[in-house]
DNA sequence: CTGTTAGCGCCTTCAC
DNA sequence: GTGAAGGCGCTAACAG
């Protein structure tokens, strides 16, 4: 059996209490015994048994993460973050990956509440109910998907579309294709929509956008994208992610086309691959270690204020929503590579200026 | 509060004990009453609570995995399979990133040991000793890296290596140059290993193996590697992974030469880019997955044993040992692609068929 | 500031 | 087959 509070109590020749708070709360004990009781402890190797103290303290320290797919770079870098800030922190996470299930997702959540003290969900395939009922059980945070009055994280997905489209116009593109990502996604519905937007606003001028529907967010998706792509005429394609815009490429050579000088072509993610082809892709650089870091100080914000909650009920209610911070939208950053550049056909450069002045 | 044991027991008008028994030792308890106290927790929606049963068995029901780099989507097919494996067993997984930092990786594990039933080290960067040091306090195994005495689960490097050679030779290829990962990696070692002994098989023939050297196991090491090759003289490079694989693909092209005519180039793990750039790459399929599923079950086994161990000591030495698989090498697949191909060079096909009768 | 007294929720001998 | 008690290792009130 491994060394308990009480041996290092008999050893210090102190009583269990006061190793206790030695080692806890050190201000509570003086200066002698907490060094001494500290130094015992360390030569003795002690470690607490956390589940005794979580028995107590209704705290774990150990957070929850649920994300779709492991394998997939996007995750592993949000699981980095979290991992990181959690430890820095002093807390332990565990990872359930669901395997893009959206059945089996709250079934997981809801294992590893009774063993964490908050979940953090990320890019969660499950309903807006679901997650809802989930947050009445557990501090919960939401990483890449946005739910009014649950904490989220998310990229500012309008902001990158936009970005990529005045790149587009600016190289004299008129004709632009979207290759949306998976239906279910909430990032591709945010995307899609930003296209929708800027192609309505656009409808005054000579900017046409064309929508080429939902495709799978893998490199096969891009290379079904590919075809149809080119067959509607546009000089530009915005892939919904860097594996789906790496498959256009792949595809497009293939056919004997090459980019930008045909097509151009760019991503979202910017995951280390799309730097490894050539072209090297043009993308829309997404802070994920930070989304993940992010996360977790929020959830640790959430369980701090639901542990003060109950010995001190006078914060007001706004304070709390403030502090939580429950809708924080990280900047995004266009990375220009090779990909893009002016269109070769007819057209070209023309009504740019006018298109850019028009509020875009 | 959640529901407790009590709740439940209150509820169905047993005792506590009944209800224990009900749920964790089914079969002690008569039909009716079990039947009934089962449906009623269910009703309740009572989930024991994990510490406190910890607290008594002194078994977690979760284990940890510690992995240099989450990002890297070697390791996260691994976590990947680890993690499916363990769920499917009725364990949860904690899973730590060192950040390819040895201090902090014996650091990590043992805060890890006081809340997990045992640990899985994949590819670990820390010393032999340190390694042994850390089985004494827990249960353990050892994932891409063989520690005599410790499960080990790995790859058959050196027969991917060979079936690499013997691909190359069979081309018609004379030299080969091997473009080695950190000095400090397992897999690289075996690695290398099966290169010098073919080498030295090898030497009464007319094959000249060349040693580049070591690399950053990323892309901008196969940069590095590259120009080596080139001046080499080599007609094929083996890379020590994809990654460098990738890159020196990447700085031939770049050079105006290309693959496979000027150089053949082969990659290790069959990462899912390898198929995303042309030329796709030949490499060697490593079942990532497999080994974290393999990991679990050589843990559990461990596990299972030391709980057996306390109430039955007769188990024989021996059978303890084939039962905890001490070794366990996976089999790898030789992916032949486009990114090798007979040399254009002088010399080409000529006694290719002696040296492969040569034994190798 | 320190020791004593109660449990946290559950499992596990023991009696019955 | 079932209930009653004891305790896992630790913390959180209390006294002193």
């Amino acid at each position: 059996m491994a060394v308990t509070i009480r041996d290092v109590a008999r050893e210090s020749g102190v009583s269990i209490s006061t190793v206790s708070r030695a080692l806890a709360s050190p201000e509570q004990v003086a200066e002698a015994t907490r060094i001494h009781v500290q130094a015992t402890a360390a030569r003795m190797g002690y470690r607490p048994n956390r589940n005794a103290r979580s028995l107590i303290t209704g705290r774990s320290g150990s957070i929850g993460l649920v994300v779709p797919d492991l394998e997939n770079p996007f995750f592993g870098s949000v699981c980095k973050g979290v991992q990181a800030r959690a430890r820095a922190a002093g807390y332990t996470v565990f990872v359930a990956d669901t395997d893009e299930d959206p059945t089996v997702e709250s079934e997981i959540a809801r294992s590893l509440i009774k063993q964490v003290d908050g979940v953090i969900l990320c890019s969660p395939r499950t309903t807006d109910d679901e997650i809802r009922a989930l947050t009445t059980e557990t501090p919960l945070v939401l990483a890449n998907r946005r739910l009014d009055g649950v904490p989220s994280i998310i990229f500012d997905n309008g902001g990158g579309l936009v970005a990529v489209m005045r790149h587009l116009i600016a190289l004299g593109h008129r004709r632009v294709a979207y290759a949306g990502g998976p239906r279910a996604s909430w990032s591709n519905a945010q995307r899609a929509a930003a296209f929708r937007v800027f192609a309505d606003e656009q409808v005054h001028g000579e900017l046409e956008l064309i929508d080429l529907g939902n495709f799978p967010p893998y490199f096969e998706g891009g290379v079904q994208a590919a075809d149809l792509a080119v067959a509607s005429g546009a000089t530009a394609v915005v892939g919904y992610n860097d594996l789906v815009a790496l498959g256009i490429l792949d595809r497009l050579r293939q056919r004997g086309l090459s980019a930008p000088e045909d097509m151009s072509v760019t991503g979202f993610d910017n995951v280390a691959v799309s730097t490894f082809v050539r072209p090297n892709l043009t993308t829309v650089d997404l802070p994920r270690q930070q989304m993940g870091r992010m996360s977790v100080d929020a959830l640790l914000d959430l369980v701090l204020r639901d542990s003060q909650a109950s010995t001190n009920e006078s914060m007001p209610e706004q304070a709390a929503d403030a502090a939580s911070g429950v809708l924080q939208e990280l900047a995004v950053d266009l990375m220009v590579r090779q990909s893009t550049g002016v269109p070769s056909g007819p057209g070209g450069r023309g009504a740019t200026h006018q298109l850019l002045d028009a509020g875009v």
